[in-house]
RNA sequence: GGGCGAUUAGCUCAGUUGGGAGAGCGUCUCGUUUACACCGAGAAGGUCGGCAGUUCAACCCUGUCAUCGCCCACCA
C-alpha cells in the first residue's frame, strides 16, 4: 500500500471507472434477487452539482449500496428535468449573446437551439454525481422530454382530460410579466417590501332622481397600495355592518382621472380595520377583488398587458406605462386634483416569481387547470394509513393541511421549451385531444368533416407535470414502443424517495396524487426528506451572499469520502445543518486513520482467509471484538432501515467505532502479541484481524465507498482475492450467521475489564504528571486475588497500553527510588503504601478526595432513593430498584475504600 | 394572522419507549512506545432558555413565558 491516500480526482475516477466497467451499478442482472428501487430526483439540466445535491444523493447512495451488498437487485434511477422556464431563459440568453433576434426566431428554430444547448451541457451534472460516487444505472438514464416519458405526460394528460379533471378557464392567475407566463401559486413568494398606502378619495355621486345625499359626506376614501390600478375598478365595496359607511351602499361614486360611476357594495370579506375600511374592487387585478366581482356579478376589466404596462383601456396619456411609472403619475395626478388625501409609508408583503424575482401580476388569462380534489384526498390518504411513510413524520401535519386546502393547479405555461399541450383547436375554438398531430386531425375530421384546419395549443405544461410521473414514467409506463412492462412490474412501487422538503408539495404530492391515480398504488413507500444545507453562519447558500459552496471544489481539497462523511454526520432528521470546513478536514483525518490502520495490518502480514473460521477463535481479544463487531453492524442494519433511516446514527457508530474501539483499542492491543506472542497467538491475531478488518470494510462501503474499495484492492491482507471481487458487490457482513459461544461473554467482560484498568492508569498517571514508563503500579491488596491473576494473564497488554514497565508486589520496593503510585481500580487497591517520599503527595490526595467527594454524592442521592420514607422502592419498577440497589452497594464500598486511603495518606 | 420547529460544554450540534449528560472542533497538560502528528494519553468546561405542573424519578411528558428560525396566507 502506498504510505498516503490518494483522494484526487483522478485517482477516485479510477476506482469509480472500474466499478462502472464491471458492471456494479447496473439492475436486472439476477432476476432472483428481490428488487430495490430508488428514482433520483432528476436535477435540472441547467444544473451544476451544489451541495444539496451532494447530500442527497450520498444518502441515497449509502441505501444502494447498502441494499447492494445485502443482497438486493437495486435499481437507481438517474435522469435530469428539462426545467421549463430555467432553461429557456438560459438558452435565450445565449441566443442573445450570440446576436440571435429573439422577436423573429421561430418556435421550431428556438426548440432546436434549446436542444443542442441540452446535448451540450445537460450532461455535465450527471458527471459530477459520478464524481460523488453515486452507483445508480447509468444505461437506465431518463430525461423529462425523451421520446418515452413525452409519450407519458401526453397519456397522462389525455386521461386526465378525459376524466374532466383538466380543464381550461379564464381565471386570475400569478402572472409573471419579465417571463410573460402564468405560474402555480407555489412559485410565488412573499416579500416584504416598502411601499406607500395612498388614502384616495372618491367623489360620490348622487342620482337626484333616485336620492337626495344621504349625508353631507361627497366622498369616500379608500385605501390603496396600488393606486395605478384604479384604472380597473368597477366597485367600492364596504362591510354591510359599518356604520361609517352602510348608508352609501347602493349609490355610486366615480373613479378618479376616469370619472367612470361604480357602484358602492357591501360584501362580509370586507375587513373594516384595514385601511379605510372600504375597498376598491379590481377584479382582474387582485385575488380577493376577483371573487367579490364574481359574486357581484361585477365586470373585470384588464388594464395591463402581458409585460404588466397598462394598455388601452386607460386613458391615452397613461398608456404603455410600466406599473411604477403609471403608479407615480396616478399618484402625481392624483394629488393635482387634490384627491390624494394621505399617502405614507407602509410595509407590506407582495408576491414575486421565484426564477425572475420580479412582483408578480394577477392577471385574467385562459390557462389549464387540474382539479386537484380527488387527488389530493387519496394522497392523503395514503399517508394517513402508512402506505407511505414520510419522514422525519413531522411533515404528516403539513401535508394534511396542504393537501387538504389545496386548490386547483394551473399547469399551462407560455414558453416553448416544454411538452406542448395535446390540444388542437378548430376554427371555431373547438377542442381536439389528441395523441399527435395526425390523430388529432383524424379526429376532427370525423366530427366536423375535411375541411376542418387545426391549430394546436400554444402552450406547455408546468415542468411539475412531468415529473410528477417520474416514478413510472422513467419505467416505460405508457410507452408502447418500448414496452418493458417487466421493468414496471419488477421495480414499481419504489422503496424510498429521498430528496429535500422544499419540494415536498411541488413534487412529493404530485408524485403521490398521479401514481395514485394512473397506477392504483403509492409511487414510493417512504419518503425520507433531508435537512437544508446552511453556511457555517446559518446563513442559506445564495449567490448573492456569495456564501455558495462547491462540492467539486470540496472533493478535491479533503476527498470524496470525507465529504459524504461529513454529511452524513451532521444530517439530523429534521434540523438544517451547517457545513464547517473544519467538520470536512476532521473526517478526512478519519479517512486517514482508515487508510493507515489497514497499512498497520499489512506490515503485520495479516491477511484474508475467506475460509478462517472466525468463532473459533480462542483469543478473548479476538472475540471481544468479533462480539463489538456484531453489535455495530447491527446498530448500522436498524439504522439504514427504510423506516428509519437515521443515517448521522449509523454514521457516527462507525466512525467511532472504528476510531475509538478498532483502532484506538483492538489494533493497539494487537501490538504487544505481535511483539511477544507465542507463534500461535501471531497466526490467530493475523487471520483474525484481517477477517474483522473486511467486516469493517464493509460497514463502511457505502458511507465512504473510495477509501474502503481502494484498500480492498491495493492492500496485501486481500491478496488472495479474485479479479472479479470487488467491495462494491461484495456480500453484507451476515451478522445472524455468526454464532457465538455463550462462554464468549466471559472473554468480552474481560477486555472491558482489562481496558477500564487501563484507562485508570492512564489517567492517574497523567493526574500525577507522570512521564514516561516509569510507573511501578502495584500490588493487590490481597495476592490471591482473582484481580491478580487477571492482570498477570494480561500483562503484556497492560505494560504496552498503560505505559507500566513493572508490575508486581510493591511492598518490598524501595520507596526513595521507585516511583509508585496508588492505584485503585476494582480488586486493586495500595491503602497505605506506594506514594513514594517527595514525590506530590498533594497532587495523590487532591485526586482521591475528588473522586471521594464523587462517590459520596452519589451516594448521598441513593441514600435518599432508599429512605424508608420515599416511595421509589414501592413505586419504580423492580429492575430499576434491583439496579439501583447494586449502585448503592459499589458507592458504599467506593465510598469506603477511597476513606481509608484518604486516611491513610 | 394560521401552523411547525429550535433553545444542551467556548463554538457547531447529538441525545427514539422518563431512571448514567454526550460527540466533533477549540482550550490546557503530557507524550516522536515499530499504522497514523491528518497521531497518542489525560484534563478542564454545562443549575440541558425561564417559571409552574405530572411522577418515586424529568434534557425527555403537560402548561406558560421569552428569544430565534421555517412553512402557509396576506399588494386595503
Amino acid at each position: 500500500m502506498e504510505k498516503h491516500y490518494d483522494f484526487s480526482a483522478e485517482a477516485e475516477r479510477l476506482i469509480y471507472d472500474d466499478w462502472e466497467s464491471c458492471g456494479a451499478f447496473r439492475c436486472g442482472v439476477d432476476s432472483n434477487k428481490e428488487p430495490y428501487t430508488i428514482m433520483m430526483p432528476p436535477p435540472n439540466v441547467t444544473g451544476r452539482l451544489h451541495i444539496g445535491h451532494a447530500l442527497d444523493n450520498t444518502l441515497q447512495d449509502i441505501l444502494v449500496r447498502y441494499r447492494r451488498m445485502r443482497g438486493f437487485d437495486c435499481l437507481w434511477l438517474p435522469g435530469t428535468d428539462h426545467a421549463g422556464i430555467a432553461t429557456q431563459s438560459l438558452v435565450s440568453k445565449q441566443l442573445f449573446a450570440d446576436g440571435v433576434d429573439l422577436s423573429k426566431l421561430s418556435r421550431e428554430n428556438f426548440l432546436n437551439h434549446s436542444w443542442n444547448w441540452k446535448d451540450k451541457y445537460g450532461n455535465i451534472i450527471l458527471q459530477q454525481l459520478r464524481r460523488l460516487g453515486a452507483s445508480c444505472d447509468w444505461d437506465r438514464t431518463r430525461f423529462t422530454m425523451d421520446k418515452g416519458l413525452s409519450r407519458s405526460v401526453r397519456y397522462a394528460f389525455l386521461r386526465l382530460y378525459g376524466d374532466n379533471l383538466i380543464y381550461r378557464a379564464e381565471r386570475l392567475v400569478n402572472w409573471d410579466p419579465q417571463l410573460k407566463t402564468a405560474i402555480s401559486d407555489l412559485e410565488v413568494r412573499q416579500q416584504t417590501v416598502l411601499g406607500k398606502i395612498c388614502f384616495i378619495d372618491y367623489p360620490l355621486v348622487f342620482d337626484k332622481e333616485l336620492c337626495a345625499q344621504p349625508s353631507n359626506l361627497s366622498i369616500i376614501t379608500i385605501a390603496t397600495m396600488r393606486p395605478e390600478t384604479l384604472f380597473g375598478d368597477v366597485a367600492v365595496a364596504v362591510h354591510p355592518d359599518d356604520d361609517r359607511y352602510k348608508h352609501l351602499v347602493g349609490h355610486h361614486c366615480s373613479v378618479p382621472l376616469t370619472g367612470r360611476k361604480i357602484p358602492i357594495i357591501a360584501d362580509v370579506r370586507v375587513d373594516r380595520e384595514r385601511g379605510t375600511g372600504a375597498l376598491k374592487i379590481t377584479p382582474a387585478h387582485d385575488f380577493l377583488d376577483f371573487d367579490i366581482g364574481r359574486d357581484h356579478s361585477l365586470a373585470m376589466i384588464s388594464v395591463f398587458d402581458k409585460r404588466a404596462c397598462l394598455n388601452d383601456k386607460v386613458p391615452g396619456i397613461y398608456r404603455g406605462l410600466s406599473r411604477e411609472q403609471a403608479r407615480s403619475s396616478v399618484v402625481a395626478a392624483l394629488e393635482t386634483q387634490g384627491l390624494l388625501r394621505e399617502i405614507r409609508d407602509e410595509i407590506h408583503s407582495v408576491p414575486h416569481g421565484e426564477r425572475s424575482g420580479v412582483a408578480l401580476e394577477p392577471r385574467l388569462t385562459k390557462q389549464w387547470f387540474i382539479g386537484m380534489g380527488s387527488l389530493a384526498k387519496r394522497a392523503l390518504q395514503s399517508v394517513e394509513n402508512g402506505n407511505t411513510i414520510l419522514l422525519p413524520q413531522i411533515w404528516h401535519n403539513t401535508w394534511r393541511r396542504w393537501l387538504e386546502n389545496i386548490q386547483p393547479w394551473c399547469i399551462s405555461r407560455q414558453l416553448w421549451w416544454g411538452h406542448r399541450i395535446p390540444i388542437w383547436y378548430t376554427q371555431d375554438g373547438k377542442e381536439i385531444a389528441a395523441d399527435s398531430e395526425e390523430a388529432a386531425l383524424e379526429q376532427a375530421q370525423q366530427k366536423f368533416g375535411k375541411n376542418v384546419i387545426l391549430t394546436q395549443d400554444e402552450d406547455v405544461l408546468d415542468t411539475w407535470f412531468s415529473s410528477a410521473l417520474w416514478p413510472f414514467s422513467t419505467l416505460g409506463w405508457a410507452d408502447e414502443q418500448f414496452a418493458d412492462v417487466s421493468m414496471l412490474q419488477r421495480y414499481f412501487p419504489t422503496n424510498v424517495l429521498v430528496t429535500g422538503f422544499d419540494i415536498l408539495f411541488f413534487w412529493v404530492a404530485r408524485m403521490m396524487m398521479m401514481s395514485l391515480y394512473f397506477m392504483g398504488q403509492v409511487p414510493f413507500k417512504v419518503v425520507y426528506m433531508h435537512a437544508l444545507i446552511r453556511d457555517t453562519k446559518g446563513r442559506k447558500m445564495s449567490k448573492s451572499l456569495g456564501n455558495v459552496v462547491n462540492p467539486i471544489d470540496l472533493m478535491n481539497r479533503y476527498g470524496c469520502d470525507a465529504l459524504r462523511l461529513t454529511l452524513v454526520l451532521q444530517s439530523v432528521p429534521g434540523r438544517d445543518l451547517r457545513l464547517s470546513e473544519k467538520r470536512i478536514e476532521g473526517n478526512r483525518n478519519f479517512i486517514t486513520k482508515l487508510w493507515n490502520s489497514a497499512r498497520f495490518l499489512e506490515m503485520q502480514d495479516c491477511c484474508y482467509d475467506k475460509n478462517f473460521d472466525i468463532t473459533k477463535v480462542s483469543g478473548a481479544l479476538h472475540r471481544w471484538m468479533l462480539v463489538r463487531l456484531l453489535e455495530v453492524t447491527a446498530k448500522v442494519e436498524r439504522a439504514l432501515d427504510d423506516k428509519i433511516c437515521m443515517f448521522h446514527e449509523a454514521g457516527s457508530v462507525i466512525y467511532h467505532f472504528v476510531w475509538d474501539v478498532f483502532c484506538g483499542k483492538y489494533l493497539e492491543m494487537l501490538k504487544p502479541i505481535f511483539s511477544f506472542g507465542s507463534a500461535d497467538e501471531k497466526v490467530e491475531a493475523r487471520l483474525s484481524s484481517a477477517w474483522l478488518f473486511y467486516g469493517l470494510l464493509r460497514i463502511l462501503h457505502p458511507f465512504v465507498p473510495f477509501v474502503t474499495e481502494k484498500i480492498f484492492f491495493t492492500a496485501e491482507i486481500f491478496s488472495a482475492k479474485t479479479d472479479d471481487e470487488r467491495l462494491i458487490i461484495a456480500q453484507w457482513l451476515d451478522a445472524d450467521s455468526i454464532i457465538v459461544a455463550d462462554d464468549w461473554k466471559n472473554d468480552v467482560d474481560e477486555v472491558e475489564w482489562i481496558l477500564g484498568l487501563i484507562g485508570e492508569v492512564r489517567s492517574l498517571r497523567s493526574c500525577l504528571g507522570l512521564v514516561s514508563k516509569i510507573i511501578t503500579p502495584l500490588r493487590c491488596d490481597d495476592l490471591t486475588s482473582l484481580a491478580e491473576t487477571r492482570v498477570a494473564a494480561w500483562a503484556t497488554v497492560v505494560r504496552s497500553l498503560a505505559g507500566i514497565d513493572w508490575m508486581g508486589d510493591n511492598r518490598n520496593k524501595d520507596r526513595n527510588k521507585e516511583k509508585v503510585i496508588v492505584f485503585i481500580y476494582d480488586g486493586f487497591v495500595s491503602p497505605g503504601l506506594g506514594l513514594p517520599l517527595g514525590f506530590e503527595i498533594e497532587q495523590a490526595k487532591n485526586r482521591v478526595s475528588k473522586q471521594f467527594d464523587y462517590w459520596s454524592s452519589k451516594l448521598k442521592v441513593l441514600n435518599k432513593k432508599f429512605d424508608p420514607e420515599g416511595k421509589f422502592v414501592k413505586n419504580a419498577p423492580e429492575n430499576i430498584v434491583s439496579a439501583n440497589k447494586l449502585k448503592h452497594l459499589e458507592a458504599v464500598n467506593q465510598c469506603d475504600r477511597l476513606a481509608r486511603i484518604l486516611a491513610d495518606l
